[in-house]
Parts: C-alpha cells; sequence; structure tokens
RNA sequence: CGGGGUGUGGCGCAGUUGGUAGCGCGCUACGUUCGGGACGUAGAGGUCGCAAGUUCGAGUCUUGUCACCCCGACCA
C-alpha cells in the first residue's frame, strides 16, 4: 500500500527509471526550464552543503585555500594547450555578444548586433586556463611555491545527453589548482588529494571506492597521469567518483609561467588539478537507496533524527513536546540534527513514509503509551527495523547508533562490490561476465589499441589500474601479450 | 546528430465517428480521525505547447513550428 504510494519504479523493474524517481519523489532535483540543468532543491542542497563543509575542512587541513576565478574565458585561452582543447572544444557555451535590444519589426529582445564581442567568451568547462593565465603573475621564484588553490564554482560542459547530478549542463563542483617547484612535489600533492577524495567517499558518503590511475584513454584532457576514485554502483556500473590529475609542465609552457629556483636555474612550474562535482550526489544515491527511497550516510543526512509525535488531542500533545524538548536537548548536546515534525497538517503515518522516502537515519516516534511507560520507539532507515527502547539515555543510544549506521550502509555497499569484483581470464569469458555488471579483474597489454577494441565489442573500458592490491604480472587477455597487473574493467555511468 | 515518445487545471492522466472538456491526487473550508501515506460534506482551479489551415463547429483532422522526456553516439 504505502510502496503504491511512493510510486517509486522498483530497481529490479527498471533502475535507471528508479534513479531518476528518486530524485524527484526524495524531492532533492528536478529538471528546469533550462535544457539539460537542473534546479537544485532544498534537500538535495542540503546534502551537498554538507559534502562541501567536510571536503572543505579537507582541503585546508591539507593547506589549501579558497579563490574564485571568472566564469568566463577569453576563447584563445582555451587553445593554448593542445590537448585540453582537443578535450573540451566540442562541448563549450560560447557567449559572443553583450547586449540585447527590442526587436524593432515585432515581440520581444534580439540580440544587439552592434553589440559583438571582439574576441569570444567561452563559460569554464573548467578553470585550468584561466587561473594559469593568472598564476603567471603571481609566480616569479620558488619562493612563491607552492600554490595550493582550490575554488568552488558552477562549469558547463554542453553535453548532449544529461540526467540529474550524473550528467548535468552546468553542475557544481570544486577545482583544486596547485603549483610547484618540482615535479615529485606536483605528483605528491595529486597523490595526496586522490586519498583524501578516498578517505571522504569511505568515511562520509560511505561509498568504497577503489584507487588508481586511468589509460591513457580515459586521462584528463592535458594530464600526464590522472588518479582517480572508483565506485560501484548497485546496478553494476562503475562510477568514477573524483579524479586527480598530475599535469607536469603543460599548463606552465603553454602560459609560459617559469619560475627560478634555488640555483637561479629558470624552469617551468610543475601543476596538479583535481575536482569532485554533484555526481557525488548520483553516487550517493545510487550506492545505499533502496525500493523504499533514499538510505543516507549520518554523516551528511540533513538531519540525522526526525522526531514524530502521535496524538490525539492538543494535551497530548503538550505533553509529549515537554518530553520531547528534553530529548532534542540531550541530542543537540552530543552534536546530533534533529527534526522535531509537529506539523498537525500531516498524520503519523504520511511522515514515516515521507522520511524513508527521503532517507533520514534515525526515526523516533513517541505516543502516550510511550509516555506512560518512559520509552520511544526508534526506527533505522538502513535496515528498516523498529525497536521500543527507554527513553533514559537515549542520547547515548542514538549516538551509537548513527555510528552503527554510518558503519553498516559501507560495509553493505563493500560486499555487494566485492561480490560482484572477480578475475577473468579469458576474452571469451569476459564477454560473457561483462553482460553481468561488476568490476572484472583482468591482464591488459598496456596499448590504447586492445583498450579501444575492448570498448567497441563490449562497452567496458578501463576504470582503473589499480594502486593497491595484487601486482601479479601476466598476459593480456585479448593479445597475450605481457601485463605488469590486472587492471579493472567495467561498463561505467 | 540519429531513433522513439509526450505536450490537456499544481501533478499524473482520460477524452470514442469533429458538437463547446473530465477523472485521480493535490489544494481551500468545516467536522470526525491520528502507533505505517485517514474519511465525509461542500468548494476553487483549464484561451487543451504555439501558429496557420479545413469546417457551421477543432483537444480531436492537415501543415508548420517549439519544447521536453527516453534510447544511442560524446562526456565528470
Amino acid at each position: 500500500m504505502a510502496k503504491e504510494l511512493k510510486e517509486l519504479t522498483s530497481r529490479s523493474e527498471n533502475y535507471s527509471q528508479w534513479y531518476n524517481d528518486l530524485v524527484i519523489k526524495a524531492d532533492l532535483a528536478e529538471n528546469s526550464a533550462v535544457r539539460g540543468c537542473m534546479v537544485i532543491k532544498p534537500y538535495g542542497y542540503a546534502i551537498w552543503e554538507k559534502m562541501q563543509a567536510e571536503l572543505d575542512r579537507m582541503f585546508k587541513e591539507t593547506g589549501h585555500v579558497n579563490a574564485y576565478f571568472p566564469l568566463f574565458i577569453p576563447k584563445s585561452f582555451l587553445s593554448k594547450e593542445a590537448d585540453h582543447v582537443e578535450g573540451f572544444a566540442k562541448e563549450c557555451a560560447v557567449v559572443t555578444h553583450y547586449r540585447l535590444k527590442n526587436n524593432a519589426e515585432g515581440k520581444g529582445l534580439i540580440v544587439d548586433p552592434e553589440a559583438k564581442l571582439e574576441e569570444e567568451l567561452i563559460v569554464r568547462p573548467t578553470s585550468e586556463t584561466i587561473i594559469w593565465n593568472t598564476y603567471k603573475n603571481w609566480i616569479q621564484s620558488y619562493r612563491d611555491l607552492p600554490i595550493l588553490v582550490n575554488q568552488w564554482a558552477n562549469v558547463v560542459r554542453w553535453e548532449m545527453r544529461t540526467r540529474l547530478f550524473l550528467r548535468t549542463a552546468e553542475f557544481l563542483w570544486q577545482e583544486g589548482h596547485t603549483a610547484h617547484a618540482t615535479e615529485a612535489e606536483a605528483m605528491e600533492e595529486a597523490i595526496k588529494m586522490m586519498h583524501v577524495y578516498a578517505d571522504f567517499a569511505e568515511n562520509f558518503m560511505g561509498v568504497p571506492v577503489i584507487k588508481g590511475t586511468k589509460s591513457a584513454n580515459e586521462r584528463f584532457a592535458g594530464a600526464l597521469e590522472t588518479f582517480c576514485i572508483e565506485a560501484l554502483m548497485q546496478d553494476g556500473k562503475a562510477l568514477q567518483a573524483g579524479t586527480s590529475h598530475f599535469l607536469g609542465q603543460n599548463f606552465a609552457k603553454a602560459f609560459d609561467v617559469t619560475f627560478v629556483d634555488k640555483s637561479n636555474q629558470q624552469d617551468y612550474v610543475w601543476a596538479s588539478s583535481w575536482g569532485v562535482s554533484t555526481r557525488l550526489m548520483g553516487a550517493l544515491i545510487m550506492t545505499h537507496s533502496d525500493d523504499n527511497g533514499l538510505v543516507l550516510p549520518p554523516k551528511l543526512a540533513p538531519f540525522q533524527v526526525v522526531i514524530v509525535p502521535i496524538y490525539k488531542n492538543e494535551e497530548q500533545l503538550s505533553v509529549i513536546t515537554e518530553k520531547v524538548d528534553t530529548i532534542i536537548s540531550a541530542l543537540k548536546a552530543k552534536g546530533i540534527s534533529v527534526k522535531f515534525d509537529n506539523n498537525d497538517t500531516k498524520k503519523p503515518g504520511w511522515k514515516f513514509a515521507e522520511y524513508e522516502l527521503k532517507g533520514v537515519p534515525v526515526r523516533l516516534a513517541i505516543g502516550a503509551r510511550d509516555i506512560e511507560n518512559d520509552t520511544i520507539e526508534v526506527a533505522r532507515r538502513d535496515t528498516l527495523t523498529k525497536e521500543t527502547v527507554s527513553i533514559e539515555n537515549i542520547e547515548n543510544y542514538i549516538a551509537d547508533l548513527l555510528n552503527d549506521i554510518q558503519q553498516n550502509i559501507f560495509q553493505k555497499a563493500l560486499d555487494y562490490r566485492v561480490s560482484v569484483t572477480r578475475e577473468v581470464n579469458s576474452y571469451e569469458e569476459f564477454k560473457i561476465e561483462i553482460e553481468k555488471g561488476g568490476f572484472l579483474l583482468c591482464h591488459w597489454d598496456g596499448t590504447p589499441e586492445t583498450e579501444e577494441k575492448i570498448k567497441e565489442d563490449t562497452k567496458a573500458t578501463i576504470r582503473c589500474i589499480p594502486i593497491e592490491g595484487d601486482k601479479t604480472p601476466g598476459v593480456c587477455m585479448v593479445t597475450g601479450k605481457p601485463s605488469a597487473q590486472r587492471v579493472i574493467f567495467a561498463r561505467a555511468y
């Protein structure tokens, strides 16, 4: 009954539709009047803000500072780094004019042809170019290095097909852009940020990830090495959750950013860049949620606990409210966020279903029965189990429960990933196994040609070359040539 | 850009051979309810995506146009 009313497609029926339904029904985001651009609604944005706050803290803890660079980039900047322009030119929004005027021969406005820009501006698809053009003026000596800057921004990539959070024409992200005196230091930075991302994904989002490097085919346009964290969704498809790039001296050369080192030698500056986006919202949703709705990790839930009063009249409500006030104070003192939903226009049953759909980790229900016995009903979202417990020391009980939920959903996701990760040794077997989804650990000869062939045959790509784990060499499953280690193949979002 | 689909109250939809627009949810008021999406009664709300055309008459037929969604190619 309740399920039908939610009108949420089940995952088994149509995973893709389930995801779309869930984003809408849980009130996270919706499509806007602008093609491919979404409106992030308050509940969805609250989760994003939680992510931002934690990531921002982690960035600052690792020595970074925030700054802001322009939304617009002169068109000529983009073409200065060859691979970079190749990667982004096809999906850029371009500003050509700066004024509109009334249409002389009709209604509405037209672009004023008089107001054409000398040089077109592109809306940033990423900010390497404008930032490195700026860094040129900031850096003269090794004493000016390193520069460890991050910016929180929106970027635009004119994607042909979009999906809420997973791929939108405009999206929110952070992009770190660092400049270093040595290759080793820039490389170390790129690796460090991969670890920061992995830490965040696993310990806050509860999303297990595999750390690795990208193959040349999948590398960022302009990077020498791309580090990434790869997650696996419940339908067996992979999702790239974050990337960190070692850019070498490519952008320094493109923008002529040099410095004088300790021995008075001129050299180009070494760079890294790294980013995660609102796509993480998609990863979060698809990793934990179920057919009843969203399941949020306690560390990122807009509110961790919701309290639903059950009453027949004003007197009962006031007795309950008095009791609830002491519970709220106790929870808040422990740093637990709580919402008391005493809205009189919705019934308890409605609220139960609603908060389940919205993934609130813990729900407390309290009625006359509980007041009499000094108890409260505790329902946890991840397991959908309920129990009635004593109100005494409820704050400790809830604090432990939230930790338990955080741990449990991570473990569940990890168990799933482990269960669908397997070694495959022949290409014939690969073609069969890839249809079942999951991560396939295979030997590959390291060439772009072989990777391309596999992609054409099976739509599977190398998600990453794992940094941790088995490093035993072998032979490529396609060509039989030597392989340094197994790499992870999957179909990806 | 190819293929498919949809545009009708806020949302989801129906609308027969062309005859002047309806259902469910939601919304408003009042009452009864309240431990898993309550019920009754009474209401409000639509130039049917847009533009031409055919016709006495168009939500319905014709042509054009716009938008959005889904599936591919491209990508975080």
